[in-house]
DNA sequence: CTTGTAGTGTTATAATATTACACATATAGG
DNA sequence: CCTATATGTGTAATATTATAACACTACAAG
């Protein structure tokens, strides 16, 4: 299993993601409309975290708009429907690695080269479960980021 | 031991967490100013998070400065020195359960009457670190935090 | 065709956060 | 004590992130 920073033919990531967004919208009735396409296409692009303003300038430059609500309803539409995730600690959005299947991501972010991994978790199995469950409450959403150094910025740094 | 959301005596809270950050300062060199302090008093008040602003507004009303740097270079000193964190999913910032114990803080954020309960966790020995430590990943900070309904809430909801 | 739902375009504004620079205060070393 | 340096404060301006509001468009269901 792949858990992330190593290489990899990158235009797979971004074919298998667009043909599962387009599956998964056609049958569940939902518009994969050419501005939300296309910001999941910037997003998946690295795997890297992008700001909202940085997708903006992108769409601006194609003619795809060029208000803030433009790209944050693209992006509400692609988080809502589990194509991409909200980064709480960058401000940022990054393209989902496990479209189609529900799940509670954990990112890793490299504070050097600012690439992102996502693995996910199930959080009721798990600390956070069983902690939550002690106290009573109900889990709705996770937030579970770390920040840090990828193994190809630590060996960088020991040259 | 409390996992939090249950009544208790806050005004123990607020007193020992005070101390606990005098004690450190004085330790350690650091300055407890007026306003470090009035910060930390005001998000002691409650178990909640509060934005940036709202404590300026407090800061603001009681003459202790108007201006936005104000209350972020506070925060900034309250927070490196664990005396408060920032809960990035509301960008908001709420005062430490668990001041002088160097941790990793878990949130738990009840989305209905918005407290906030902190309790701990040693990432390097959870799920967490067996990930990162798979994905050769080393981990600098971590950003854990559960939306959900709190045990008081979800009673409330029944009736 | 017409009516409702979903999506788009645009203006304006709100909310969160930082930069920069002048000035003040604290503390350590002589 | 005194002064040099580091640390903290005050303030104006601005950057960054996000939302509200409203008019208009496209399309599908009845």
């Amino acid at each position: 299993m792949s858990v992330g920073f190593e290489n990899h033919d990158h235009t797979f990531c971004i074919q298998d993601a667009l043909e599962t967004a387009d599956t998964y919208c056609s049958e569940n009735g939902l518009q994969f409309t050419k501005t939300r396409r296309r910001v999941l296409e910037i997003l998946l692009m690295q795997h890297k975290a992008l700001g909202a303003y940085d997708i903006l300038a992108h769409l601006s430059d194609e003619g795809l708009g060029a208000q803030p609500p433009v790209v944050y309803r693209a992006l509400d539409f692609l988080v809502t429907n589990g194509f991409a995730h909200k980064i709480e600690k960058l401000n940022a959005y990054s393209a989902c690695s496990h479209p189609g299947i529900s799940h509670s991501p954990v990112f890793m972010i490299c504070r050097v080269c600012e690439n992102i991994v996502e693995t996910k978790t199930e959080p009721l199995h798990s600390f956070l479960g069983t902690t939550a469950e002690a106290a009573g409450f109900s889990i709705e959403d996770t937030v579970i980021e770390v920040e840090g150094v990828c193994p190809s910025c630590q060996k960088s740094a020991q040259i």
